[in-house]
DNA sequence: ATAATTTGTACAATCGGTTGCGCATGGAGT
DNA sequence: ACTCCATGCGCAACCGATTGTACAAATTAT
């Protein structure tokens, strides 16, 4: 005999009482009498009993899921993201759906539509690194579905989003370089497109012209994340004439490519070129040759201020019936010393 | 003017139809004429619209949504794996709701009530290393819940489950060290209750009894997996009166401390001491010292293998009335060798 | 021309839970 | 004794979509 998952109907029928009195009982209504109260209390624990969030959604408009779309899981920073999101959901009572984009806008729209299909409460999203239309996105804001960007946000300002502010803290680092007596920095970016790349390609000229150097556009190299690019993005910047004595890299995993493919060439890290980068992903720290210096971006911090500002807008939406102002969340960009490995 | 996600009603008012009529236009039935299904199509095409699946939940129990429960996501194994997950159930039109336990029973419970709440059709899960009591997981099955364990599974036959055998590739990896002539091999094995941990064990016995030699439970020690745990876990081989040549880790990550307090007590790495480990993780590609054998365990692969069974369960539940039999899918374990690393 | 059948559409119940309203009952106030 | 009001509970509508059944109009068979 199975047995199914009990109802409020179930607990009526058993205690010969309505369902509207059950419904009552269970959420302390005042004009339900104690003893009755106390009887369906009793049978709904002993039932196990637990409300039918599908039912429920129909009455409240509300799923308590939030879909979070992200590029993929795979790369620590977001594998952290998605833990700091799924433990502050947890704390308010929502589940996490979940999908990833792989980086391409076909991919983010598919997930996207299931997410609306599913009639999700919000979405936190980190766009795909190729996503220049945002159609797709904003189609969500018309079915009131708001949404929070965060790490990789559009450039706009009229959306909410959370994000690492890497301009001042690329800045910070081209200082320090410079302090330290580094001239020919380089910087081995991400594609133009992508927002991230912009602000370091800002924050690397403009922290060079801080202290009174122009940027050299030689010195400035794209890579698509893949291994080769990384690699011929590296080889380009050994072969010009005056090859740099420092490299930026977008994040740890160019990195290690970088170190790797500078390694197989006979340049002595950390000697010929001091190699600093973005992420301080912990598993550097097993690496032979780690960032000397990196940016921590904190993505669990990220993704626990997400959610926390997705249940702020979506509070907002019940007690308010205007549209609200939208949230901008900047967490500071930490420049980490890996002092062991300082030249 | 906010815009609200279609309904069947806003079609039929628009329409001058009736809902049903609307609702069996939409499904193609043969009693619509054909004018009507094609002003309606058009008009649903027009007003992008799409089924509510909490409204569909109703009639047809089903929420198009599996819910996974993993102990850390930060593990690259368990991203892998997920991305695996939800790779597939995008392919059936699934949606996959995320969750972890980290590692802890309590965690694990929460979660799965939240998956409970929220009506999943299915539970693909791998269980927290600490879960001994798996009442709470038989209490799914009660609701006709079904759950497809991967990786980490409960010592049971009646249930469904993914895998890897590790037990065949612990005897595989201790034949090739004997080999080589590798005869004081070491375990640094995982917590005792963990069937991962005893699969190993059992492995390493039969491995060393296969080749004529009896296994030492001086050689044998266990790690938390916390970086402490294993340094301590080495320690104690580096201070036996005849300390291990060789020593398998649990996986990668305690490898990869393992290796860092070998270091730090100036042990030749690979020369002195052979490592290898469990997992073969990309990223230990990028370290000093990669275990120079690696038993593969496919992730991704069990990830697919794990949703593609909860499809023909779920399918199952449909066509049959009857309970069937269990699955259980075993993939096997590869020895990778790093040769570059190969002393 | 009448009966039988096909065709096209509407009505209503249902899924699980919420909620406004109304109807009793009983004790207090006048 | 009569009104008044608080208390305790049930009825019924509703949310979005599906589906068995009913019923009228059009078509075919007799």
């Amino acid at each position: 005999m199975e047995n199914k998952i009990p109802t409020i109907k179930e607990i009526a029928l058993r205690l010969k009482v309505s369902v509207s009195t059950v419904s009552r009982a269970l959420s302390d209504h005042p004009r339900i009498g104690m003893s009755t109260k106390k009887r369906v209390l009793a049978l709904a624990k002993e039932l196990n009993y637990e409300p039918n969030s599908k039912a429920i959604f129909f009455k409240q408009k509300k799923s308590f899921t939030i879909g979070v779309i992200l590029p993929n899981i795979k790369e620590d920073f977001f594998s952290e993201a998605i833990s700091g999101i799924e433990s502050a959901a947890m704390e308010y009572d929502y589940t996490i759906l979940f999908g990833q984009s792989y980086d391409t806008p076909e991919r983010e729209k598919r997930v996207l539509d299931a997410m609306k299909k599913q009639r999700v409460d919000g979405l936190i999203i980190s766009l795909s690194k190729n996503t220049s239309n945002f159609d797709h996105l904003y189609a969500m804001e018309k079915y009131n579905i708001p949404i929070v960007y965060f790490d990789r946000v559009p450039p706009f300002q009229n959306v909410n989003k959370v994000f690492c502010n890497l301009y001042k803290g690329t800045i910070e680092m081209v200082g320090w370089l410079i302090s330290r007596g580094y001239k020919r920095i380089a910087l081995v970016n991400g594609p133009e497109k992508m927002e991230a790349s912009k602000e370091r390609l800002k924050g690397y000229i403009d922290g060079l012209s801080s202290k009174k150097l122009k940027a050299d556009m030689q010195m400035v190299e794209v890579t698509d994340f893949s291994k080769e690019g990384t690699h011929t993005a590296i080889k380009k910047l050994l072969a010009l004439k005056s090859p740099p004595n420092a490299i930026i890299t977008f994040n740890d995993y160019v990195h290690m490519d970088a170190v790797q493919y500078a390694q197989s060439q006979h340049i002595q890290i950390n000697k010929d070129i001091l190699f600093v980068s973005y992420a301080n992903l912990p598993i550097t720290s097993y690496t032979a040759y780690p960032p000397v210096v990196s940016i921590e971006q904190y993505p669990y911090g990220q993704g626990v201020k997400a959610m926390e500002m997705m249940i702020k807008v979506l509070e907002e939406k019940l007690t308010k019936s205007v549209d609200t102002a939208y949230y901008t969340e900047e967490v500071a960009a930490t420049l980490m010393m890996h002092l062991p490995f300082l030249p």
